[in-house]
DNA sequence: CCATTTAAGACCGTTTTTGTCCTTTTTACT
DNA sequence: AGTAAAAAGGACAAAAACGGTCTTAAATGG
């Protein structure tokens, strides 16, 4: 359970790859495609949302292509995760607003709210720059 | 992301439920069916396999049913999710022998095996008594 | 034997995942 | 201006997972 997709990891080795490059540089969806094993449209639709999220920039036309929106200091592990898997929700009573109808549900709650919480701030702790360095 | 399918959430109401009755009392899938608002032929699946894992154990015939495999302080949050959803695995890496054989991702193969830690620890940490007495 | 209740497995429609493919738009270069 | 190179965007589709249902068999008590 709990599994982050293909979609999800495929981001990840996308974008950290980016963060490895000297900043600035520009590199092409099919390079980054290649050396991360990714299919290269795939990847192209990731980068494309996280382009519309400022995560990354574009470039279209020759000599374009992609590089980080911001620092990779400044990106975190969990908006990457975000990005592509939308919100961190261990149970889908977490997102209803705060109507638990079923009362031992209710008690199930606030463990999944402290799992969630959890997960948040550990992918909150990890920015592009810590992995792109290797750790 | 992250998120329990309804057979997690239907089995924690189902066994739940039963963790609230008097020790010993037998109850029919139906009942519990009814109570919890899941749907009853689906149910009966989760708590078979739940009576496969000793989780709760079965009786057929006439005044069968269902009733906890052992006290509800030794059933933990973690035991009734895993037997449905399976081991908690954020990441595939996490699943290989050793094996993550991408560089980037063995990055980040660290913060999974944190994010896998933490959930189980808090999972660990509650059981089904802590659930049916409401926390 | 008969009614009841779980066990086991086949089956099935829907949604999500995991992509592909094609066309359009933007851009740089000649 | 024309052309080649990229990304942008949308339609499409196979495969897997999800969320169940249905049927038959086996056990049990009366």
């Amino acid at each position: 359970m709990m599994e982050l997709t293909r979609k999800g990891e495929y981001a990840i080795r996308g974008i950290v790859y980016l963060a490895k490059q000297a900043p600035g540089k520009v590199i092409l969806v099919s390079e980054v495609a290649e050396a991360t094993g990714v299919p290269q449209t795939f990847l192209a639709k990731i980068f494309q949302s996280f382009a519309k999220l400022g995560l990354v920039n574009s470039f279209r036309g020759t000599g374009g292509g992609f590089l980080l929106g911001r620092p990779a200091a400044k990106i975190t592990l969990r908006q990457v995760v975000e990005a592509v898997e939308g919100p961190i929700i261990p149970n889908r009573c977490l997102t209803e607003d705060g109507s638990c109808i079923r009362e031992n549900i209710c008690t199930v709650h606030p463990v999944w709210r402290r799992v969630q919480g959890e997960i948040a701030a550990i992918l909150d702790g990890v920015t592009l720059e810590d992995l792109a360095r290797g750790e």
